[in-house]
DNA sequence: GATACGGACTTTACCGGTTAAGAAAACGTT
DNA sequence: AACGTTTTCTTAACCGGTAAAGTCCGTATC
């Protein structure tokens, strides 16, 4: 890219203007102290009759502050276009980032090698403050990369994925269970899960908690399939289940996100089998969706938006030197709609 | 936010390691004539022994590129999360400035003053390059500040909203008549629509299409609602369009996005009404999710992906200088699926 | 009345690159 | 051998800010 031929206004100008020396408006603009309040006044106002705002860029380079965080996504676009969670999330983040006057660098790639070298260079080239890491996987390079750099980064999953790194997380563990336990508890005994991409972690980690709990409550039948989250996956995967013939067919199916369970349902329409007469769908995280089909959906709902902020906010500890741990956001919580009931 | 204590590796470190000066590096690095093959061998091994890459904020103020290119989107986050479209689009942005390495600095903002502040205090502190705006209202005040401050911008939307912008844009006048057309060659007379927001310059353009085209094809009925394209309005508008007695109801309803269409297809089955036997729904967009209900939606497919990498290229060309105009990209082909047939 | 002190600014040296201008060595020419 | 040309590299001045150190001045202290 090529420069333009605006002519910018630099802290030069501004400090002839008001008749004082480039420190004096750098003072007055990073509000300390050791400037009457007549001279800022001056400053202020000659900028504000300049159109003067600070480089940003000069800024980060002189002093030490990045008012950038920077964001990774590495799924394929085709995917993520559906999921509602990212942008809510993001959304979250935002709310948060706004506050400090800090903006959010979005990337999406498509490996988590291809990940790690952006991360590196985005934070060697001073591009960010710190960064949010998401969709952990087992052994993921990115905690090794984190601590190699020193660099601030909050990593999105269960503390036993990401190593030493700040996280925050949610309990899928128990939501899991809650979730086959509610199922149990209206009676059903064959049930289905519809999880995520198997690489992962809180793939694995929900699918060993699905078998912990169906083991808990004696269930009669428990089947779990991978996806890549897709809504076409979430219905081949519930055709193949509802296929089986009346023993072998799961009474519930519980799914990794809100769009593989609006796939469900219609795959239920199309085989001609009631919901939630013949069987009971129960979809996650719970965004607006869920609200919109017919029936409604039941969910584990999640205030995405508040975990992004979450997210965020624990960032912005660790960028100032604190806030390590791992950090806990409340459970997804159970809420029934029009799609689940006891079993015909 | 305060710095980490990192050993940053800087240009001074690499010449030294090569017994050059930095301004060796850089042409090395730049891949600038002046330097022997030896030399810029040396240079580049004691970078990559170093692991240094060079610094983009440097390299910003010095010379005269910005790698980052704008986009604040002004739509509620709440049904932001909702729109497949804008990650869509977004990816398809991606997959156009990776190829450039270019990042995309995303930011929502909740009003069009606050989106003019941020983008002219991003251009002026040299946070980017150029921007990409989206979402033109009638007298959009960005079209008089991108020509004020100068800055590379592609706007997306009609031409007639965006003023001397550059721009990339869907013929909505065609789309909307090929809509009604359809609709009125199975035999519907009365259709309705329900509308997206109706401060945004593309809903009042597809408002007088639709009007246009209605008369045109002498229709009995012809309604038209505005939303704020969330699926609870969808919902709301079809409910209300549907509690209609039977001469006054329409048999045909056109939305302005899919979450719409979803909503208005759940509102229907709630209603005891059968698509398409009794009312024939029409999304807009066309995401995956059109694919996943039951019946399947019929749309007004749109190549978003495709949409969001024109953008992107059009940008480049014009920080390169070149490229004013209005870029036209295909209009939104109709892609009849179960949701529309003949009225009963 | 000399000394110390604190407030209000200014000076100056960076931050980590780019780039125009300058210098030294290598080369060809007559 | 003397002289212009290239080629190859170095120097030094920016880019637009920040921040530590320095200057100047009015006032309180003994």
């Amino acid at each position: 890219m090529t420069a333009t031929p605006t002519p910018r206004v630099t802290i030069k100008d501004v400090a002839a203007r008001a008749g004082v020396s480039k420190g004096a408006v750098s003072l007055a603009f990073n509000h300390k102290p050791g400037l009457s309040e007549a001279t800022r006044d001056r400053i202020f106002r000659a900028a504000r009759e300049l159109g003067w705002a600070p480089n940003l860029t000069a800024r980060t380079l002189a002093g030490s502050r990045v008012d950038v965080v920077g964001l990774a996504i590495c799924r394929p676009a085709r995917l993520l276009g559906l999921e509602p969670f990212y942008m809510e999330f993001i959304s979250g983040v935002e709310s948060v980032l706004t506050e400090h006057s800090c903006s959010l660098l979005l990337r999406l790639v498509r490996t988590v090698e291809e990940e790690t070298g952006l991360q590196e260079s985005w934070w060697r080239g001073r591009q960010i403050g710190g960064s949010i890491l998401v969709d952990f996987r087992a052994d993921d390079p990115r905690v090794a990369m984190a601590e190699r750099l020193g660099m601030p980064v909050v990593a999105v999953g269960h503390p036993s994925l990401t190593g030493g790194l700040t996280s925050v997380w949610t309990d899928d563990t128990t939501a899991v269970t809650e979730a086959v336990r509610y199922l149990a508890a209206l009676g059903h005994r064959r049930i289905a899960r519809v999880g995520g991409a198997a690489a992962l972690g809180h793939t694995s980690i929900r699918t060993a908690a699905f078998d912990e709990a169906a083991g808990a409550v004696g269930l009669a039948g428990a089947w779990q399939v991978a996806t890549d989250f897709s809504g076409d996956a979430g219905a081949r995967a519930t055709r193949s289940l509802l296929t089986a013939s009346a023993p072998d067919r799961p009474t519930a199916i519980v799914y990794d996100n809100d769009i593989m369970a609006v796939a469900g349902l219609s795959v239920a329409a199309e085989m001609g089998l009631s919901v939630p007469g013949d069987v009971s769908l129960l979809a996650w995280d719970d965004s607006q969706l869920c609200r919109l089909t017919h029936p409604t959906l039941s969910a584990m709902s999640h205030d995405v938006h508040g975990f992004g902020a979450e997210v965020a906010r624990t960032l912005f500890g660790v960028i100032m030197g604190g806030g390590a741990g791992a950090h806990p956001v409340p459970t997804p919580v159970l809420t029934p709609r029009g799609s689940t009931a006891p079993p015909r």
